[in-house]
Order: structure tokens, then sequence, then C-alpha cells
DNA sequence: CCACCGAACCTAAAGCTATTAGGTTCGCAG
DNA sequence: CTGCGAACCTAATAGCTTTAGGTTCGGTGG
């Protein structure tokens, strides 16, 4: 049998595929091998263990959501970039539905530092400047942006909705407005 | 050794407090056994396999918070509703993070059927029902809401606001603020 | 009072999974 | 062409879930 002449990158890549394809708690060190005609203590020599394998999807996820981002929001401001990273978003965890959940757990202390995260910080960061928000509450601005997003792909993805009439898309544009609207009127540090 | 004496009802809330003590994904058939001092398989008397008993937890925990947030929004509208509800949602999370951690799970088939459910629908409607939104509307407002809210409560209860000042409790009000207006000032079919 | 019946519990076993320890082989640099 | 490091292997331990089938307890009807 040749060898698979694995890498790490390799294995990642294997195992966000998988992911997308049966789910992220499919993610195990035994099919993994198996898909690559390996022995599982093989994998050992690549991955510290599996938390550290799903670390690394998870950066993985993080770095390709940064890609499409910087492409999606080129050239737009205030609501069209929102629509645009927001898209970005959802189009991702339609289409990478494994990766994404990746996404959904804690970062590794090493993601937090990555350029992957660095990138999608700026990115939103340089998103959301478009509104001149006061320079204090960008940070707040951020967490709610991202937990409405985050929110809704994770209710949309586990099938809250639950396909029902009317449509989520919809919602997505409602829940988008209120965004364009919160930062447009975004209370100053006076008036509450 | 007395016999245990167990039902379904008393090995969900013993799944519940492990998941409180230990994390959801401690909820373990093993577990649970070592703690009743009974064997692993004996649960299966009382539990179909380790998805429904999560699914139990899912429901216990389902009518817990809807208790909650029943005696929290009674005698209050609008703004003072919505952060009472968002507040006993809050709440919920920080002091049962493991049984939160079950209504992340996509609900089960009987679940959604459940009374349980049933309340917690019922309660909010209630509550946006103070904004008088367009009846069509009130479906996009309760995604929305419930999309800020679980967001939100993901994002802080997984380490993602990162103890980092400020503190996470300025972005709770702001995200509060920003719901309240988006209720208030919700767009009209017409108007996009 | 007691035989019995169903619920509660047990033992045994199979089949996953992760993980560690230590040994083998391949390919390339010196 | 030697040797070294990376890639891979075998073997073993340990924990988890689930199924199959057997045993015992406690209350209920005769």
């Amino acid at each position: 049998m040749a060898r698979a002449n694995l890498t790490r990158a390799v294995v990642t890549t294997a195992a966000a595929e998988l992911a997308d394809r049966e789910g992220f708690e499919a993610i195990t060190l035994s099919a993994l091998a198996r898909h690559f005609g390996v022995q599982t203590a093989s994998l050992y020599s690549h991955v510290r263990d599996r938390s550290a394998l799903l670390d690394s999807v998870h950066e993985l996820a993080l770095g390709e959501l940064a890609d499409r981002i910087a492409v999606a929001i080129g050239g737009r401001a205030r609501r069209d970039a929102l629509t645009a990273l927001a898209d970005a978003h959802r189009d991702y965890a339609r289409q990478c539905p494994g990766r994404w959940a990746a996404l959904q757990r804690p970062a590794a202390a090493s993601t937090v530092r990555s350029d992957a995260a660095g990138r999608l910080v700026a990115l939103t960061l340089a998103m959301l400047r478009g509104y001149r928000l006061p320079e204090t509450e960008l940070v707040h601005a951020t967490r709610l942006l991202g937990a409405t997003i985050n929110g809704f792909l994770a209710l949309e993805v586990n099938g809250s909705f639950g396909h029902r009439e009317p449509s989520s898309d919809v919602s997505w544009q409602r829940a988008l407005s209120a965004l364009d609207t919160a930062f447009r009127s975004w209370p100053t540090e006076e008036n509450h």
C-alpha cells in the first residue's frame, strides 16, 4: 500500500469535508483513518488529539470565511456592506455546514491570535466604521452583529424555523434592517 | 444494595444537574449509572437511548425557562417586558449552563408539540404584542428576538467576549435597546 | 397467605471510540 | 551508501453505547 503522505493540513481539510458531508460530530479519527486507508494511531503523528484537530478545522473555516467576506464587502458601505458581510456568513453556513459548526465551539488560544481571526475582526470593524459610531461603542456593535448573525444561522441550521411559511429569507431581511437601523441610530453614551 | 427506584423523570433531572456541573457533553449513561449505583444497561429501562435522554433534558429546560419568563414579564410591557424576558433567558443560561446548552440542540418532534414549548411561544408572543406589530410580522420579530438572545448568550457562554473590558453587561444593554428600537419602528410591508 | 407478574435491576458481550507506547520502513541529505 | 527523521504500523488500555437475556423485588388478586 503506497503511503498516503499525510500532513496536518491534508487531515484538516479531509476533516472539514467529512463534517460538511456528515455533520461536525462525525469528525472522528477512526473515520479519517478509514478514509486515508491508514491506521487510526498513525494520525497522531500529524494531530495532537481530536480536540486539536477540531481547532484546526475551526481556524481553517475562519480563514475561508474571512476570504469570502473580504471579497463580498469590497467597494460597499453601510447597509450594502452589512448585507454583504451577513450574506457571506449565511452562504458559508449553508454551503459548508460542518465547517460553520466548527466555528461555534470556543476558539483555541492560538486561533484567537491567528491571522485568520485578525482578518475577520479587521473586516468587521471596517464595515462598522462606515456607520461612524463612537470608538468605544464599536465593541458593543461588533458583539450585537455577531450575536444576531450567528444566532439566526444557528436557529436556521438546526431547523428551529421549521421550513414553515413565511420563508426565513424574509426574516433575514428584517434582521438586517434591524441591525442597519441600530447602527445608524446608535445611542450615544449620554442618552443611555 | 437497596433499589434506586429510578424513573425517567429522576434520570432526566440527574442528567440536567450533571450537565450544569460538568457540561452538556458530560451527560453520559455511564456517569449517571455510577451516580445511582446501578449498571449502565439498567438505565435503558427508563430511557430509550442517550439521544432520547438529551431530548428529555431539553424539554425539562424548556419548561423551567417558560416558568421563569412567566414570572418575569408579569405586569410589564414593551421594553420592560422585553428586558424581563431577555434577562430571564440570560439568568437561566448562567445559573444552569448545562440545561441551557440542551436547548441549543434541535428540538425533538415531541418537544415541539410539548406543553412547555407552547407556553414559551405564547409568552414570547404576548410580550411582542405590546409593540403592536402587524400580525404577519410577528413571526419575523420572534425569530429576530430568538436569534439575538440565543446568539448573544452563546457567544457569552463560550467565552467569545473574552472577559475583556468593556463588560458584556453593557453590550447586553445595547442589544436590548436595539431590539426595542427595532420593535418600536418595525418596517411596514410597504416601506420595504 | 401466597403465587404470580411486571417493573427494576443484573451479567455478558459486541462494537464503537480515543489515546499511548514502542517498533518498522521509506526516502532523501550528507 | 549510511543514517536519520518522518510516516506509518502493531498492540494494548480504557471508556462509551447498545442489545440480549436472565434474576429479584414488591405489590396485587385469588
